[in-house]
RNA sequence: GCCCGGGUGGCGGAAUUGGUAUACGCGACGGACUUAAAAUCCGUUGGUGGUGACAUCUUGCGGGUUCGAGUCCCGCCUCGGGCACCA
């Protein structure tokens, strides 16, 4: 008898898998596609975390799971390997990215192929391969075209210190990753893509996709659709108006002031003399703050009057204009109508600036105000208005300024437009040349890609610009159109620009001519299943369906959505409990695991900790109890092996286990179908002699598990395919139905006995068994039965008139 | 502060539409096998009281609805995640 030896196996079966390219799937030809996708690892360095190895078998159980349905299933992988983390990696390491992102993708794919999963390695990306990035650059030109990519100045994270910009992920806690320098505010020209045009669509059709509840939500919050009204005000000796948004224009009897933010455009005009140096130092002072400690709830309110005044159009009252920074230039108007009496922020700041508070809103009769601020109430002195409920109001409020021509209804979102440029070496240029005689040109689409220099320094210059701009060779270019001499654009794109479209470019590796063929791509997108971290719904995810949603328009997809369903993995902590990190030494890697217990243990383990949803702490000593299994589902096929002579028995729980199991792995509830597995293991071991047939089943079922023990016990038990040429063994419904059932007898709402019935008994059939008890006949003695209710199959509840039998002793007081 | 999601044995965790709470696994204890250990197998394992059958309590806390609540409702405590002066 030999024993489990997983390094054998293992190896055996992902070398067979290789050359027999068992998951390599026919894009073309395939006739039940089944696109299952997994977010693609970051190549950074050192290994991939066990968070990783979490993702991917979890998405790989499912994937093995459909093509045992009948599906053709393409499950791909690649390397999202420009960005950040590669570039600072080759910093630290003192390496140029080219040659550290190659060594580390190496590294990757080999543990990536140690987890066992169905990857097709033929159909990798790459993300800073040229054959990658030339389709980087052509989504670029395709949203330029569609006036979805622009320029503007716009404030961006600047260190002092090691003067260059940095992106948001590399401020922490308003200081410098590196160097712990207070990031400031600077404002540079910026690339932007217009995704707060599609605002409205991305929350909408939302309702077309399988996602989870709580990421539809997140994503909603994030775009932060706000409904109100928005209405100009009249300044006092000036021409310009100031716009305000509101969304609780009913408070407006009670505004007292007008505050605008500080960069807002109107201040300078509008500034009176006297006022304008304490205004200028305002000015230059908010804007040295760093966004992050700018919007700080803890800070004191700060701010500058004007000297002007406003009118408010509903009272004609002139109210004082000032300028503060809790006011964001870039939300609603940059200015809002300020009513101290009902918003917290401006009663702060009118305490602060000793400003009038005027009440306009009263609670409604029973309502009870929370704090000192009511909620939506009842107007008061606000002249017609008065008397409405704040619901109301606002809508006659609104159709008062759309009379008066000066406002109305107004939606407003707090999604930012996408920031894009990166004043960075490692990611794909921008494929734009600035040309004296005509302009910002695109580079043509049979000009790309255009390359990245390999440079030797390629370090952040800190000049506000990329590395690139230094390089003359490539910032010195000639115009596409006119053949003057241009400068090229030297700012290179966001890693999310790359990882928004990767999906569609698996299924044309190697086509160098067309970003997607036509008919692939019709069978194949959108998604049918995307797994990855929730961490990506407010950034990649995001800009993914902003991205389809742009190619939908321009018809170079047919579909709106590119993932119809999504699923999270959860978070894998520390034996700690504590997120791993390398400074906690915390850190599990998958490969040890993989090492000493077996890909097969480390996936089985790994989904067996809990719901996948959810994630936990990594339990050392865990592990032990899925190597027993897998060593007694070894030893099931050791033993006598005979042609099925149906035992109802042991049909009825290999019946149930069927269902069981295909119905939680659909379900991502991979726990506890490998707890029905190890029932029904224990089941079979204990009865020492198993049929063909049953030990047939049982290895499709365990497969999607235990992909390479499962090949080797199908082998063992003669067949010589893989066993991921067969099908899910099908159940018998009528075979599940156990033919006597256990049920408990409540009396008075207490389970006093269990009784044997055949299923789909009656009430009266029922009775009269529980009839037959002598404990329910002990709790009955004494009583009369005044009430019964019967729960098919479930249980049989019996109210008596005798009480005492009831414990509630608080009750009988 | 706002928005999500949790809180069940010593531990990880199970529990269809409200219907026998603690499946499965770990650990622990006892036993078999062994010169011994490992491995394996068998048994016990929520708390309290009792030799015992049994009784009684128990799903973060406090109320409520119900014949019946881990599950539904109200009010709290607490942990994790996201957003954060968004008018």
């Amino acid at each position: 008898m030999n024993t489990y030896n997983h390094k054998k196996i293992e190896k055996k079966w992902q070398e067979i898998w290789e050359k027999t390219k068992l998951y390599q799937v026919d894009l073309e030809k395939a006739e039940k596609p089944f696109y299952n996708l997994m977010m693609f690892p970051y190549p950074s360095g050192e290994y991939l975390h066990v968070g990783h190895g979490y993702s991917y078998t979890g998405a790989d159980v499912y994937g093995r799971y459909m093509r045992l349905q009948g599906m053709s299933v393409f499950e791909p992988i690649g390397y999202d390997s420009f960005g950040l983390p590669a570039e600072n990696y080759a910093i630290k390491a003192g390496v140029h990215p080219d040659i550290s992102i190659a060594k580390n993708i190496e590294i990757a794919r080999e543990q990536l192929k140690s987890f066992g999963c169905m990857f097709d390695f033929e159909k990798e990306v790459v993300t800073s391969d040229p054959s990658y990035y030339k389709w980087t650059q052509w989504v670029f030109l395709k949203l330029y075209e569609q006036g979805l990519a622009y320029q503007k100045e716009s404030p961006v994270n600047w260190c002092p210190n090691c003067k260059t910009v940095l992106a948001n992920e590399q401020v922490i806690a308003g200081k410098c990753e590196r160097c712990e320098a207070e990031v400031i505010q600077k404002k540079l020209k910026q690339w932007f893509f217009k995704i707060t045009e599609y605002a409205e669509r991305l929350i909408k059709d939302l309702d077309q996709v399988d996602w989870p509840e709580s990421s539809k939500i997140k994503q909603k919050n994030w775009i932060g659709k706000s409904l109100g009204v928005e209405f100009e005000m009249a300044i006092v000796d000036h021409k310009e108006k100031i716009g305000v948004f509101t969304t609780r224009v009913d408070t407006v009897y009670g505004m007292t002031y007008v505050v605008i933010a500080p960069e807002h455009p109107l201040v300078e005009a509008i500034t009176v003399k006297e006022q304008k140096k304490a205004v200028e130092k305002y000015q230059n002072e908010t804007q040295r703050l760093a966004e992050i400690e700018r919007q700080s709830t803890e800070k004191e309110k700060t701010g500058v009057f004007t000297g002007s005044y406003a009118i408010n159009p509903f009272t004609n009252k002139k109210i004082p204009i000032w300028i503060a920074d809790y006011v964001i230039y870039s939300y609603g108007t940059g200015a809002v109508m300020a009513v101290p009496a009902h918003d917290e922020r401006d009663y702060e700041f009118a305490k602060k600036f000793d400003l009038e508070i005027i009440t306009s809103i009263v609670p409604k009769n029973k309502q009870k105000a929370k704090g000192v601020f009511v909620e939506k109430g009842v107007l008061v002195d606000s002249e017609a208005f008065t008397g409405l409920t704040s619901d109301e109001a606002i809508n006659k409020m609104a159709d008062w300024l759309k009379v008066k021509k000066i406002g109305g209804s107004k939606i407003t979102y707090r999604l930012r437009d996408w920031s894009f440029s990166r004043q960075r070496y490692w990611g794909a240029p921008i494929p734009i040349i600035y040309c004296p005689q005509c302009g910002t040109v695109p580079v043509s689409e049979e000009n790309l890609p255009v390359e990245l220099p390999k440079i030797e320094n390629f370090r952040p210059t800190g000049l506000g610009e990329g590395p690139l701009a230094s390089v003359e060779t490539f910032a010195s270019t000639t115009c596409p159109r006119c053949g003057s001499l241009a400068k090229r654009e030297t700012d290179t794109m966001d890693t999310f620009v790359d990882s928004s479209f990767y999906y569609m470019r698996y299924l044309n590796v190697g086509d160098d001519r067309e970003i997607m063929n036509k008919k692939i791509t019709q069978k194949w997108l959108p998604v049918n299943m995307y797994i990855g971290g929730a961490e990506h719904v407010t950034m990649h995810l995001l800009y993914a369906r902003f991205v389809a949603k742009a190619f939908y328009d321009a018809k170079i997809v047919n579909f709106p959505e590119p993932f119809l369903k999504l699923r999270h993995q959860g978070m894998i902590l520390g034996p700690d409990g504590k997120k791993m990190s390398k400074s906690k030494g915390n850190v599990i890697i998958p490969g040890e695991v993989i090492k000493a217990a077996g890909a097969d243990a480390f996936r089985t383990y790994i989904l067996f900790m809990g719901q996948f949803e959810d994630g936990g702490p990594w339990n050392p000593n865990g592990l032990s109890g899925i190597v027993r299994f897998l060593e007694k589902l070894w030893r099931l096929f050791d033993q006598e092996i005979v042609n099925a002579e149906p035992n109802i028995e042991v049909e009825r729980i290999i019946n149930k286990t069927i269902k069981k199991v295909g119905q939680d792995i659909a379900d991502f509830k991979f726990n506890t179908a490998i707890s029905a597995l190890m029932i029904l293991v224990n089941f079979l071991g204990d009865r020492k002699i198993q049929s063909q047939r049953d030990l047939e089943a049982l290895a499709i079922m365990v497969s999607p598990f235990v992909p390479h023990l499962a090949e080797e016990l199908w082998e063992k038990i003669g067949h010589l395919e893989s066993v991921f040429e067969a099908s899910w063994p099908t159940f018998d419904n009528a075979l599940i139905q156990d033919t006597i059932l256990t049920i408990a007898v409540q009396i008075n709402g207490k389970v006093r006995d269990q009784i044997l019935i055949t299923p789909g008994s009656s009430q009266d059939e029922v009775m009269k068994l529980a009839r037959e008890s002598e404990k329910v006949n002990k709790y009955l003695a004494n009583s009369t039965i005044i009430k019964k209710i019967y729960i098919e199959d479930k249980l049989l509840s019996l109210l008596t008139d005798n009480q005492k039998c009831r414990s509630f002793p608080s009750k009988v007081q």
